[in-house]
DNA sequence: AATTTCCCCAACCGCGAAGTT
DNA sequence: TAACTTCGCGGTTGGGGAAAT
């Protein structure tokens, strides 16, 4: 039969450590290793189960553990890999040094899920929501110029967008992915493609439009587990994850990088980021928000020189975009930055145009 | 200065996988 | 093979400090 229970939890302590309970711990450990959480704190002389001695020692007590604010290259590197691995926080541990499964979920749950919520992504997809982007500060600065377009009106007081408001937004986008035809602004455009896309692809990662990449991971699993939207991320395994080489080289450009053979076990899960381009580093060229799923075929272009950017590429599902994220220099500013720095720039990242053609009255 | 609200994060809980008998 | 435990993971909670009122 099995062993016996692992611990009494009557009697034992809990809550929050004492330092004489960390000394305790950390002596036991540091002659004895951590073989076995079950006995180790009647060794150890704890009145703590098994449990709850390896979370302290795995969460806080561990040497080789880092503290302190998470730096930029590591934050980029969570949301590369929650991009990937969706919640699976051991998983990007371990590709974080020093940083812990718990530190991390909480950082991502404080800040940078927050962060996303605000700049309109889904955290959970990685893909843009406009039912959650905040757009009335968005908006009121990217269509500073266009004096024409009621912001405040189009927006109302507060960032609850009205389906119609949706409506025109969805039109907005499709019709730049439309931008032949552009009398469908309105009224013909495929409803898939508008608002029953927010829906039922809203969720659609953006490896599904790398379709046409170098080459195609084989084999991997469907994802279904990490929404309850449809999802068919081919997410790689974990051993896949483990095993392949942190990020892909550099790529001077987007032309470079689709000509390039990306690594064979993440072609569906990079996508490059433009060397001029940054998630953090504010950036005057940065004035385009686009739908991840236009990202090859929209005509929905920025305003900057490099038309072939996509805001996916950057933002949405950024493996790529930081090559060496631990220790690039090349995709962002180095150095602190506030979050109110980040957030500013991240509501440049999302500026768009609403062209002239759109008569906003018409929506209201 | 006092009170309330917000936010962070260490720790707990419950579950499933893996291991043991 | 079944029954059971241990381990590890992800989700959640609540205490406490910071910020706002």
């Amino acid at each position: 039969m099995g062993r016996s229970p692992c611990c009494d939890k009557n009697g034992l302590k809990r809550g929050p450590w004492t330092q004489e309970e960390d000394h305790k711990l950390i002596d036991y450990i540091q002659r004895h290793g951590y073989g076995n959480w079950r006995t180790l704190p009647k060794n150890a002389g704890l009145e703590r189960c098994g449990k709850s001695c390896r979370l302290r020692w795995t969460n806080y007590l561990r040497p080789d553990i880092k503290r302190g604010k998470f730096s930029f290259d590591e934050e980029e590197t969570i949301i590369q890999l929650h991009s990937v691995l969706g919640n699976k926080w051991s998983a990007i541990a371990a590709r974080l040094p020093g940083r812990t499964d718990n530190e991390i979920k909480n950082y991502w749950n404080t800040h940078i899920r927050k962060r996303l919520l605000r700049m309109g992504i889904d955290p959970v997809t990685h893909s843009p929501r406009l039912d959650l982007l905040d757009l009335s500060s968005i908006l009121s600065s990217s269509l500073y110029n266009h004096s024409r377009t009621n912001i405040p009106r189009l927006l109302g007081v507060n960032s609850s967008l009205n389906p119609e408001l949706l409506k025109l937004a969805t039109s907005f986008m499709s019709s730049q992915r439309e931008n032949q035809n552009r009398e469908l602004l309105v009224g013909n455009v495929d409803e898939n493609q508008l608002c029953s896309s927010h829906v039922q692809n809203q969720y659609q990662p953006l490896m599904q439009s790398n379709h046409d990449l170098p080459t195609q991971v084989q084999g991997f699993p469907t994802c279904t587990s990490l929404n309850s939207g449809p999802c068919s991320i081919p997410f790689p395994s974990e051993a896949q994850l483990v095993n392949m080489d942190p990020f892909p080289s550099n790529f001077s450009d987007l032309n470079e990088w689709q000509g390039s053979a990306l690594p064979s076990n993440l072609t569906g899960v990079y996508v490059p980021l433009p060397p001029n381009y940054d998630y953090y580093g504010p950036d005057e060229h940065h004035q385009t928000v686009l739908d991840p799923s236009l990202s090859e075929t929209s005509n929905f272009q920025s305003n900057n020189s490099n038309p072939s950017f996509s805001f996916a590429a950057s933002v949405l599902s950024t493996p790529s975009s930081s090559p060496t994220p631990l220790n690039s220099s090349s995709t962002y500013i180095n150095g602190s930055c506030t979050e109110d720095e980040k957030d500013s720039y991240c509501s440049n990242l999302l500026k768009f145009e609403i062209p002239d053609i759109l008569d906003v009255n018409d929506f209201m």
